[in-house]
Order: C-alpha cells, then structure tokens, then sequence
DNA sequence: ATCTTGAAAATGTGATCACAATTTTGTGAT
DNA sequence: ATCACAAAATTGTGATCACATTTTCAAGAT
C-alpha cells in the first residue's frame, strides 16, 4: 500500500554475456525470494529501473514475467506488488507443492545416476555446513537446489517451472522459518530421500519429500508466529 | 525451423477498455490454443506486429508472458516459438494435469453451491449440444470453463495458473483428438463428476475428473495418431 | 480536526529510433 | 550442382519521447 518505505535490494552480478532484461530480472526475483520486498509495498517501474540504474524499458518485461510466474501481481490500479499473504493461502500453497513435487520426484528417480546421487550428497553436506553456520539463506538455498536436482535427473519433466512458481509465491513468507530454524528439531528428510533413491523404493521417496516439505513449513502451524508473519 | 510457411491468426475483438498488450496477448494465446501457430515455425516480433497491425512494443511483452507460460518457448538464438511435443513430454503434461486438477477439485468442492452447480449442468448442456452439432472448437473450450468453474470455486485456489499452463502446452496438439472426437465412445465423465458433488463424495470427483482428463487425451495411446499429431 | 477539491507530479502505455548481433542472400570458386 | 564466404537485410535489445490516465497533496470549506 505505502510507497514511501525504502526498499533496498541487493543487486546480482551483472554479466555483459546477459541481457539487462535477463539481470533486471535475476535481481528481481531474488530480491523476491529473499523476502528483500515487503508484501503490498507498491513498486513502480521508474522507481525500480533509477534503483538499478538502467532505463525503464527492461524492468517491464522483468516485471511482466515476475507477475506471470506468480511472483508479484499486477493490481487492477496500475501497481505492481508482492502479493499479501493469508494464512488459508499458505496452506493451498504447501499443499500444491505436495501434490507436484513428490510426483516430479517419483518420475524422475529412475533417471538418478550415480554421479547425480554424489551431486545430492554434496548438496546435503552443504546443507549441514549452512545449517551450522547459521547461514539461514544459504539453507534455503541449497534445499531448493536439492529438489530441483532430483527433479530435473527426468529429461521429460514439465513441472519444475509450475514447482518454482510455487516457490516463489512462497518465499516472502519463509524468512521467519528460516530465521526461527534452529527451534525446531530437523529430522533429516534428505538423508532419508536418499537412501530412498539407493534403495529405488517409489514410496519411500514420495513420502520423504512431503515429509521435507511440511517441515520446511511446519512452522505455519505455530499461529501466532503465522500471524506475525502476515502482519 | 521454417519461417516462409505463412500463419493466419483470427484477431481477436478489441476491446477499448483493454491495452493493446492485452489485446495482442489475449490473441496469440488463442492462437496458440487452437494450434494455428505450428509448432518449431519461427515468429519474429516485427513480423507479428505488422501482421496485427501494432508496434513491435506491445508483442514484445505478449511473447515474454506467453513464454513465462509455457505456451511458448525462447530459443537461445533469438527466435520464439511453439515448443515442439514428443510422446514421453504428452504423458509427463498428462500426468502433470492428473496431480492436480483432481486434488484442485476435491480442494474446490466444499465451496460449490447451488448456483454453481447450475453453471457447471449449463455448461455440460453446452458442450452436449456442441459435440451434436460438431463445433470441435466449441467443445475444447466449454471442456476447459467445466473444470475451471469447479476449481474457482476454492476462494483461496493458487493452482488454476498451473493448470492453466498445462492446458496451453496441451492444446496444440489436441486439435487431432478433437477432430476425431467422434471416433470415440465418450463416457460423461462431467456426470460423474456432477454426481459426486451433489453427494459429496470427495473420491468420486477426483476420480471423475481423473478419468475426464485421460478420456479427453486417450487418442495419445493410439500410436499412430500421436505420430501423426507429431509430424 | 475532517472532508472536499483541483492543480501538479508521477505513472503505465505504446511508438519510434539507434545499434550490435544474427540471419539470410547473392556471388564466385570448385 | 555444391559449397564457401562476404555483403545486405533482418532481428532483438534497450533508450527516449509523447500522451492520456492516475495518483498525490496542499489549500480551502465545513
């Protein structure tokens, strides 16, 4: 609602071998994931494209497809918004995600390669490693670098752009499970899609990462951190 | 691959009450929709523009949405167009429509009321009177509006966008299916599945709007069709 | 204080232009 | 005929501009 707050976002690395529509975009979506744009704080096309000092032009199209992969939304009256938060919203949402990404995961298990395996333990370690670090972006991070590597071992797959749309709706709201992490004893569902893969047992895996994803949201059953969350 | 085939595409009505972007968009997702635009022909943005009479601009950001959408496909060398199908890339769409429309539905079903209920029988009188009468177009598009009435009945539905992509990587390859829709003994699946809702039988609708889904794609278990369909 | 109102500022839209990169085409050699 | 290659045409990108619409905000009325 409020366009007066400063919103400050970090911007990624330009490389001249992209477009400044693809940066503006990368920088977006980002800025999106790492919560960096409050929900309802109206965004204009001048303000952002002064913001990141290229002309007007490539921001609309980054914004168009933003809004297109249900990142931001084009309100009716010419704003352009991360979309506000409820709580029967965030359930849909999680729940979208475990009707896809434990079907995605099953398509793709009998494509996972040995090399693909090491590259999933390699990125479990990583995770650990964050995790002791309190590095709370990099975890999420990493996790959804996990899940897309099972997804993508299927060379057929359709569903990672609809999955990462369900991300992206998601992200703003994930900080405070991120920040809150270490509250919460993490069962280990990773080590458990793995051994699943090992093993290439279907339902173990399915079951693994719908039990990841629901503790990656449990902390939504908590309501009043829900409600802080939602302001 | 080609570009010299030439494509007509029916403009659509413009509205004044509606931007040009939208215009331009709203027609060439029709297009794309009912397969007018063949699939690996090369659009250019002047070539579009001129062909509907409107500056490069607008379809600039057309073609971005639709790509973000899945209706069409960004080439690394600078060239859009409708993604090409294959047999395995049919079933993983398929399959993707099957994890989520029935689970959209069940979703949706408490929040069908009478009313709407009434609009769903009015349609699938509609699409009873099209198949009679041979209107393919007709029958696709009312097929879409039966499901789409019953998973916006959810006010809180985030998976209509998805599923709404599915049907756009879809639809140009449906067009053989509808042609030869009489071909094959049609089981009213929408009155299976407007039976479940009246009793509330969660199980019954999915499966209903399981099996409308495989119906409604059952030619692509006709191999030699799908080779057809493939080119 | 609160609401109304109207002028000024800001915004999205869409057209046009310049430019570098890519594709296409025409020419000549084999 | 087929291929190689350089010239020409075409393309996407991004900046700038004009314009109608909307938003903003301060001054005046209640």
């Amino acid at each position: 609602m409020d366009k007066h707050s400063p919103i400050t976002i970090t911007l990624a690395q330009r490389d001249d071998a992209v477009t400044i529509t693809q940066w503006v975009y990368n920088t977006l979506r980002q800025a999106v994931l790492l919560g960096q744009i409050p929900p309802g704080r109206a965004l204009t096309i001048r303000e952002l494209a002064s913001l990141m000092g290229v002309s007007p032009m490539p921001v609309r199209e980054a914004l168009r497809q933003l809004s297109a992969e249900g990142a931001l939304e084009i309100l009716g009256n010419r704003r352009v918004v991360v979309p506000e938060m409820t709580a029967m919203k965030f359930n849909e949402l999680v729940e979208a995600r475990i009707a896809l990404e434990p079907h995605a995961a099953l398509k793709a298990m009998p494509y996972i390669d040995a090399t693909r395996l090491a590259e999933l333990r390699n990125i479990d370690r990583g995770i650990d490693r964050a995790e002791a670090a309190g590095d709370a972006e990099a975890v999420t991070s990493l996790n959804q670098q996990f899940h897309r590597t099972i997804y993508t071992a299927n060379p057929h797959q359709v569903t990672l752009p609809l999955i990462e749309s369900l991300w992206l709706q998601l992200a703003p709201f994930m900080r405070v499970s991120a920040e809150s992490l270490e509250e919460y004893y993490q069962i280990d569902r990773h080590q458990e899609a793995l051994a699943a893969i090992e093993k290439q047992d279907p339902m173990a895996l399915a079951l693994a990462i719908e039990a990841d994803i629901r503790d990656g949201c449990a902390f939504a059953k908590a309501p009043e951190k829900l409600k802080r969350l939602l302001g």
